[in-house]
DNA sequence: ACTCACTAACTGACTGGTCAGTCAGCCACT
DNA sequence: AGTGGCTGACTGACCAGTCAGTTAGTGAGT
């Protein structure tokens, strides 16, 4: 019984959280592709060895930090619970579109996590994280719109579709913010991509969300 | 002189079709993270020194893969110039997403293609092409749906904004389908994950084309 | 028609460097 | 004296890029 699914389970807490802070720095730093085991250790103040004696291969220490990734956007989004559903999906929105960062760094972090993402057909590891993490909001989304619906504040719409929707749009938008706007490329090509998300979001509240709270929609 | 800008011109027009699609199948085959020069050189039959010889580095290569690919997509694009802005309109959806490919093997090449394209931001020779082909897709778009408003076929929305929109929901049912969509997964835990493509495409219909269409929309 | 000079296409062997993972052992603390 | 946390030194594999060549073709001079 010494094959637990949760190494983590046995990673001092402390040490856990240090670990995956550390992780997050050397992924901002450096990008997934350029990531090594020393970088992350380098980061933490560490050895090398630590990592592998808590987590064993580079692929487990990673899944572990999906997974603390995982944990902590959950709790942020439950804590909306109360609300009234059509601020919850501005809330939501919001919360997936993250704005401009800083002045002229773009999101260093949802990059490498994106390229996290692409290796999770290879690595069955990431892959449950991801599936997870994708299902839980497209659910969110759902059963926003859902609540809406039951209280006639939305039109009666296909729920699951239109969370399709707006959870493909906003990943969309934000993969363009991540990908293309970069510090060193001219303004000029950069501004319609930097504007992406925003656009999206306009676009989203012009055709979707304004759509939805119409109440005289028929069928 | 002999430092040209596009090192494919010296490239042998026989040859260079050929190791391109020899990076083709091994970047189907390996992906992009496990993709090495030497397994291209196998692909193609021929050394890996010749790839070096003819590209100069991996990212130069790469570099010349990308432009090779987006000469094609630009030219299937520009078959349908004269139809009407609708069909136009859902030709070019329709080419955005690609059906479920075979029977049961995910789009390994789309795959590959989103790992490149997250290494965009690290390798400048990467990011013009994307660069290049987003924004020929957005404008075309945008094109479209200009042409649509001054044919007083489609109602009068921002153009840049919704072909924004329309990009990013495509990129991002893709992205889906892409990356989690994958054979050796569950079909429970699959379903909806392979079937966001499909509901994307139906409600941007039923949100966005259909409003277009609208002909009495006011404002 | 036959060398000779030159070149472009191409190759095999090699190098320098990188990195995940291992292992033997150290240090507290109990 | 034993155990858990931790480390430095090491290894084996891998890979981009280099280099000294080989081969085939082309063209010029005789």
């Amino acid at each position: 019984m010494s094959t637990d699914e949760t190494p983590d389970q046995s990673v001092p807490d402390e040490v856990h959280e240090e670990l995956m802070q550390a992780t997050y720095r050397a992924l901002c730093a450096h990008g997934y592709a350029d990531l090594t085991m020393q970088r992350i250790a380098d980061e933490a103040g560490k050895s090398k060895s630590l990592l592998h004696y808590h987590y064993g291969t580079k692929h487990e220490l990673l899944a572990a930090f999906l997974a603390f990734l995982l944990d902590r956007f959950e709790k942020r989004v439950e804590s909306t619970e109360g609300n009234a559903p059509d601020e919850r999906l501005e809330f939501l929105l919001d919360k997936m579109v993250p704005e401009e960062d800083e002045d002229e760094t773009y999101d260093r972090f949802g990059l490498a996590l994106n390229e996290l993402r692409m290796q999770a057909p290879y690595v069955e590891a990431y892959r449950e994280q991801f599936d997870r993490n994708e299902d839980v909001i497209r659910q969110r989304f759902a059963d926003i719109i859902r609540d809406g619906i039951e209280a006639d504040i939305f039109r009666d719409v296909d729920a699951e579709r239109t969370a399709s929707l707006l959870f493909a749009a906003l990943d969309g938008a934000r993969l363009q913010r991540v990908s293309v706007a970069t510090p060193s490329a001219d303004a000029e090509a950069n501004q319609s991509a930097r504007a992406a998300p925003r656009e999206v979001r306009a676009a989203l509240d012009e055709f979707v969300v304004s759509n939805l709270l119409r109440d005289g929609g028929d069928e």
